[in-house]
DNA sequence: ATTATGATCTAGCGGCGCTAGATTGTCAAG
DNA sequence: CTTGACAATCTAGCGCCGCTAGATCATAAT
């Protein structure tokens, strides 16, 4: 029975070529470019055929979140890796940024566009919080309550490339606000 | 002639509801509900007298974040009033968070939906200004660069409050994490 | 060859932001 | 008091959106 299974993988590869689309031509233009009309002629079927693969728009953003998650993952463990201590802690940091700066689109699906994405669901928590582990393992050896702590940071992280996205705070004095970061953290602990 | 000046604040008037009816519809039933149609309806005149007060939607939205930007300074004030040093800080990250968790829809135009605002525009600049004025005020204690310690500080403020607004942080350990931001900031002064 | 079944398309609903052009109200000049 | 200009306001509609019901087509079993 290949048949069904060539069917399946035809499916597959069709879905995943609506992804890219939406990822591509957001990042080229912005989400409100993206839309199932668009969508549908860029992979040469009708509009309906995106509803038996997403159940809404948002479900599309959803699955380029995830992407994202995946590979954000992948940049901060890389830049942990072989590292420890505070040139860990630091890497990370600029390499968090560094990766919500250079891909807008993307970082604004994962953060700050409306999603079906539930934190608490069972099939996609892994990607959620692949992330999170990441930033909680250079931050460890810092702090007591590492949960705590690892959510803190990120935080800031956040926040450090949101209003730097938008123009609030200055591109120019990047590096000196992650160096404050790292300092604060690292002798939050010792002297904690 | 007060007839022209009745007019005048007629005009005002009007365009005070119109930004009144956004932010209460946005509060209540989310931004996606706030639509020139319905404001219109809301007001009692039809679609296009909204365009004779706002070039678009957009600037709707941005009538209602520069009231946002206006209370927050307050709030902060507020909080900062009487109270120096680790306190103030304390007090003011506090505030802020309680602004933030609390105007959901407020903050919301402030920070994640896109608007017109020009940051460098004349007219508009010292709202937008007085609220990094107030948190400034209590980093300056603890900080010899004043300006990158405040944009770290908000940007921390400012990423705790998106990540527990999208439920990504846990809302129970709020006060930990406000305790252990002000402590970095304290202690990296004192090894600063 | 025929029929059932699933995949895909055509066509359309209601709603959106926004605007051109008609209509109404207002007030000064004749 | 009438008239005509001007401003304020409305009606109607364009082109877009997300989404879906029902028709049509291809495929595979009888």
């Amino acid at each position: 029975m290949g048949i069904a299974e060539r069917k399946g993988r035809e499916r597959a590869e069709r879905e995943q070529r609506i992804v890219a689309a939406a990822r591509a031509i957001a990042e080229r233009e912005g989400w409100g470019a993206v839309t199932i009309r668009r969508l549908a002629v860029e992979i040469e079927y009708s509009q309906p055929v995106l509803y038996s693969h997403f159940e809404n728009r948002d479900a599309i953003v959803a699955a380029v979140a995830i992407e994202g998650f995946q590979e954000l993952t992948v940049a901060l463990r890389e830049a942990a890796s072989g590292l420890t201590g505070r040139g860990a802690l630091k890497n990370v940091a600029v390499a968090y940024l560094a990766f919500a700066l250079s891909h807008p689109a993307l970082y604004d699906a994962m953060f700050t566009l409306p999603t079906d994405l539930r934190f608490a669901e069972v099939g996609t928590r892994a990607e959620l919080r692949a992330g999170f582990e990441a930033i909680a393992a250079v931050v460890t050896p810092f702090c007591a309550e590492v949960e705590v702590a690892t959510e803190t940071f990120w935080a800031a992280l956040h926040g450090l490339a949101e209003l730097e996205r938008s123009g609030r705070i200055r591109p120019s004095k990047r590096d000196e606000r992650i160096t404050l970061l790292v300092r604060a953290i690292v002798v939050a602990k010792r002297s904690g």
